[in-house]
DNA sequence: CTTACTGCAAACCATTTGCAGGTGC
DNA sequence: GCACCTGCAAATGGTTTGCAGTAAG
């Protein structure tokens, strides 16, 4: 349903770019494709140590930055946490997240696109909204008394 | 124009809450103020310095921890930059920032009201848009011929 | 007079960098 | 074979914490 990139595309994407396809770059974007959501660089070097344990972070780091460079990557950063993520998927979308519960759920770019053409209608500017993290409160999270964690 | 917060007002939102006034809470407050917009805590810490030079940055993000979780204060992280912080406005706005020149501009809460709308009826989601942080190319950027500083 | 708050210095954690060797193409 | 890429270890930068003293109420 995801497969955001086979081994072919990848191979093509990366070489189209001047990239040269190593171990530790195709184990990252695995990780990040089998993983499908968000992951801090700290999540993604786990996984890459099940398939190689030797790969280093700082690799792992620059790879995070290259890919991001070549926009193969997007990141995401909150407030008191590492930074996120993701591949940037062929179909762009967003994320809520609950603030009491943490969840996360996807919302397709369409739910965005009325805002995305208001700003450019209003202030002539054109937003690039690949990926927001939309916080708030989930249905759940909502419909409980308030703040019981707490 | 702005004048989020009084002396007055300050005062009793801080004793209501069970927070002492301190003269280093009350210039960060003044800080903020004065400047309007967003500030890492290094900025905060250069301004309170011109009022008394010998605050402590502990004791600045100590206070700004705390004044968040109050709600008088907001936070924004942007990958790779700071914490940027700025009081929480009666009236909710949001920023739209040019990813080339790194302008930031306000827009109003009514600019993605629809959004949040769209998000509760769709998936019972309340979103709290507090300040969102949009990027993308602001109108003189955009008219631009590519990336030329690149 | 109590206890929150402060300054200082040291610790922390995510991320970056310098370097010497390894490897894709 | 050249340049890019890697692992390692040390450095960085923003932020947090322990502690002993200070001050708000």
């Amino acid at each position: 349903m995801v497969a955001v990139m086979n081994n072919q595309t990848l191979t093509t994407t990366l070489r189209g770019k001047g990239l040269r396809i190593t171990p530790q770059r195709e184990m990252i974007l695995l990780a990040l494709t089998q993983s499908q959501g968000q992951m801090t660089a700290e999540q993604i070097l786990e996984k890459v140590h099940e398939y190689s344990p030797c790969v280093n972070i700082a690799t792992v780091y620059r790879n995070l930055d290259i890919l991001r460079d070549y926009e193969i990557l997007s990141v995401t950063a909150l407030p008191d946490r590492p930074l996120q993520w993701e591949l940037v998927d062929a179909e762009p979308h967003h994320h809520i997240v609950c603030t009491e519960c943490h969840r996360m759920e996807q919302v397709p770019h369409e739910t965005v696109a009325a805002l995305s053409e208001k700003l450019l209608r209003d202030y002539g500017f054109r937003a690039v909204l690949k990926h927001m993290t939309l916080p708030g409160l989930c249905a759940c999270c909502a419909a409980k008394p308030l703040d019981s964690a707490k």
